[in-house]
DNA sequence: GCACAGACTTAGAAGCTCGGGG
DNA sequence: CCCCGAGCTTCTAAGTCTGTGC
């Protein structure tokens, strides 16, 4: 019945349920309550963007339509124009919708002041778009029933108590068969007294996990969820670690500039190094990256360093690109009781720094570390590339903790910019960082209780927008017929985001990041309407790059209505104008949080992905099939997850060497195959000439053979076909951001596949709320 | 209603580890 | 035993979305 068996989860439950009965200290993963199902039956079909050989690069990045204000004028003339003639249809078709939202919606009376204003020109019959559904999956924090027992948590955490072991030595001696002596005697009962109390805990574990099956009892977690934005109300750690200060290099190292060996001071040196590492990769050859680092690195240099070097051209790094390489081979060569010591260490840290304690919980934290100094590399064309990234200290750093709690000592002689005590916040430490001047933080591991009930609470609302997905796609064909453009507009940005599973689209400021582009932020020179192509009618090229400059090109058949729709917002547009000229993230998520508590834009790519996940693995498991078999299907769900959200990878570079490996592995396999038949086609002939039982037995195993070798050359053969359609496409993000974990639980537990050949530890981890509650029937 | 700051999620690449095959 | 590569972990950039103040 548990699939979980091995992962260590499963005593892991029950140690918590038993302390928490108990009234003990907890230490380990939260359990969530369960959920109720939701109904089936989604009817949307796959869509999939054909993945393109290299993602490209815009090289554009010219001045953004400052115009705006008049084409709106202009657009919206021309919009009344053409909608003259539709009216009369829109109308009609208009109140149909409006009637059957208004059996649906319990609550008329939130609308919308704005849109009344909106729609002062037009119609009658406003269509209801703004009724706001009631709210169905309600996880906004129940009232608090119960106090928290002790909201001032003093810092007396309690550590594990030691199991109750013995050490070897002792059980030696109780073996060895030897006169009974009072002290074995006393050794005997002391072992006995042992043993009891391993059986008590073993009854308190059983007891828990009995006691976890109640829901009431699990109830208790719910508790835990504060009201008014509270995140905790306790919080302790230990601060950041920091990066190791700067090494510098040995004598022997030099940098030679204009051919003359220089030596450079500490300060100038270390952003050198960031340079000199780099080299082998392709980013130092860039124009932008060598001026923006040349600039910079200026900046840290002492006057006479300053007047010397004036041409980046002229600087030789190559000595300190050796070195750092020796250095890196030199960690690799260390001898196996080096790299234990390290990894000690390492462990070391990582007890230390490495967890908090947030509410009666110890938490593991995501990123501990300091982000060390170095050279900043941008995705994509990225203006800032190279410059440098600065050193953070002490005094930069705000320390987040509850007011009762241990603050974390500042380095020796140093400050910590601020300490606070905000707990409407997750975060435990924020820096500021100097590229672009926005905050960076320290925050939890998602195995955390904060970072798990966020995610449970992402897919409740992909699930909440499953329930009304029907009526809002209704909704927005309707609004395809608008007579207001802002509303067309909206509506086909909205079709694209729900159909093609794109990103919403926020604006950018030009100049500070690279020129890329989500729904409403489209441009005009980002789409190719084609009334008829490859046989099909009414098709819209998309080619733009998305985010971290990963270019999406997809070919799609969309609606007359879309096509036409597109044709009017394109009208009169230079290439580089927006294709929403109307719309932005903020209107398009106003409207939709309308439409459905918490919904945005980015729910309709969580629901599409989950659901896609969820029709797929109907379609594609075959119950006849082995583990193996099941697996592969698992993961062409999952791709096509991951191509619908256009999840890219750079190809592996050891890729086209492993494919021709595996190449030279079929071949081989082919050329045995050839031979077997050869030996079998001699086999049989010896056969009808002899007629002997030798000869049946041969043929009998030539046959048995080659069939043996054919399934090899098989297996092989699908191994290559799957990485090769693996080549580009990135299955972890949608795995790990995109699927309700639930669905691959329960899929998992109805085809009795182990949890562990789906999520690895870390992923078993992040989802131990989902293991915890999705039976075999969970439907998404 | 707009700009901006802030908080938090989502993203691919780089670095590292460990197990299987030669 | 060693080497190689897949898979895992770490890193941090780049998004989304909300709240605030003018």
């Amino acid at each position: 019945m548990n699939q979980m068996q091995g992962s260590g989860f499963k005593s892991r439950t029950f140690f918590c349920a038993a302390q928490l009965f108990f009234g003990e200290e907890i230490w380990c993963k939260p359990v969530f309550p369960l959920v109720r199902k939701a109904n089936r039956n989604d009817n949307r079909h796959l869509f999939l963007p054909c993945i393109l050989a290299d993602s490209h690069k815009s090289s554009k990045s010219e001045e953004k339509h400052k115009h705006k204000e008049h084409k709106h004028k202009e657009h919206k003339s021309k919009d009344r124009d053409k909608n003259r003639e539709k009216s009369k249809h829109s109308s009609s078709s208009s109140k149909n919708h409006s009637n059957s939202e208004h059996k649906d919606s319990s609550e008329k009376k939130h609308k919308d002041k704005e849109r009344e204003k909106d729609k002062d020109k037009i119609h009658s019959s406003g269509s209801g778009s703004g009724d706001r559904i009631k709210k169905e999956n309600g996880f906004t924090s129940p009232p608090r029933i119960k106090q928290e027992p002790n909201d001032d948590y003093t810092s007396s955490i309690k550590v594990e108590k030691k199991p109750m072991k013995r050490t070897r030595e002792d059980d030696d001696v109780d073996f060895k068969p030897k006169k009974i002596k009072l002290e074995d005697l006393k050794k005997a009962k002391k072992r006995k007294s042992e043993m009891v109390t391993k059986c008590l805990i073993i009854f308190k574990q059983q007891l828990g996990s009995i006691l976890k099956s109640w829901e009431g009892f699990e109830r208790k977690w719910e508790e835990e969820r504060y009201t008014d934005g509270v995140k905790w109300k306790f919080l302790e750690h230990k601060g950041p670690v920091f990066a190791p200060p700067y090494e510098p290099l040995p004598d022997k190292v030099t940098f030679y500039y204009d051919g003359k060996p220089m030596k450079l001071s500490p300060q100038c040196e270390e952003v050198a190094t960031f340079f000199g590492k780099m080299l082998d990769h392709e980013y130092t050859t860039k124009d932008i990256f060598r001026k923006n680092f040349f600039k910079d690195w200026r900046k840290e240099m002492k006057p006479e360093e300053k007047a010397t070097i004036t041409d980046l051209n002229k600087c030789n790094f190559e000595e300190i690109n050796e070195y750092f390489k020796a250095q890196s081979e030199a960690r690799k060569q260390k001898s196996k009781e080096e790299k234990l010591k390290l990894k000690e260490d390492n462990e070391k840290l990582l007890q230390e720094y490495g967890y908090c304690i947030m509410d009666n919980h110890k938490e593991r934290i995501a990123n501990f570390r300091i982000e060390p100094p170095g050279l900043f590399r941008g995705r994509g064309n990225h203006p800032k590339m190279g410059m440098l990234k600065r050193r953070i200290r002490p005094q930069d750093i705000i320390i987040n903790c509850s007011k009762g709690s241990k603050v974390p000592p500042p380095p020796t002689g140093q400050k910590w910019k601020e300490v606070r005590h905000d707990n409407k916040v997750t975060w435990l430490v924020s820096w500021t960082e100097n590229i672009q001047g926005s905050i960076k933080y320290i925050m939890l591991n998602p195995s955390s209780r904060i970072k798990g009930e966020k995610d449970w609470q992402k897919y409740e609302t992909a699930r909440t927008l499953k329930k009304l997905v029907d009526k809002i796609r209704a909704q927005y064909r309707e609004d395809w017929k608008s007579k207001e453009m802002k509303v067309r507009q909206r509506a086909v940005a909205l079709y694209f985001i729900d159909k093609l599973a794109l990103r919403a689209g926020n604006e950018k400021e030009e100049g500070e990041t690279a020129d890329t582009v989500g729904c409403c932020s489209l441009r005009v020179e980002h789409i190719n309407l084609h009334a008829e192509l490859d046989g099909q009618e009414y098709m819209v090229e998309f080619d733009f790059l998305g985010k971290d400059s990963i270019r999406y090109y997809n070919k799609v058949p969309v609606e007359k209505r879309v096509f036409k729709n597109l044709q009017l917002f394109m009208e009169n547009k230079q290439p580089e104008d927006d294709l929403f000229d109307r719309l932005n993230t903020s209107i398009l998520n106003k409207h939709l949080q309308e439409l459905m508590d918490g919904l945005t834009a980015k729910v309709f790519r969580t629901y599409n992905a989950s659901i896609t996940l969820q029709q797929q693995l109907k379609e594609l498991t075959n119950p006849d099939e082995n583990v193996a078999a099941k697996i592969l299907s698992y993961n062409r769900a999952n791709r096509a997850v991951a191509i619908l959200c256009n999840h890219q990878r750079a190809p592996p570079k050891t890729f086209e060497k492993s494919m021709q490996t595996l190449q030279t592995k079929i071949d081989a396999k082919k050329d045995q195959i050839g031979l077997a038949r050869r030996e079998l086609k001699g086999a049989k002939v010896d056969y009808k000439v002899k007629r002997d039982e030798k000869c049946r037995k041969s043929v009998e195993s030539k046959k048995k053979a080659l069939e043996r070798l054919e399934d090899q050359l098989m297996k092989l053969e699908v191994q290559a076909t799957d990485r090769e359609e693996n080549k580009q496409i990135a299955l972890g993000t949608s795995k790990l951001n995109y699927l309700d974990p639930r669905i691959s639980i329960a899929w998992c537990k109805k085809w009795e596949i182990p949890v562990e050949k789906i999520y690895n530890k870390t992923q078993r981890e992040k989802f131990a709320w989902a293991i915890d509650m999705a039976d075999e029937d969970y439907e998404f």
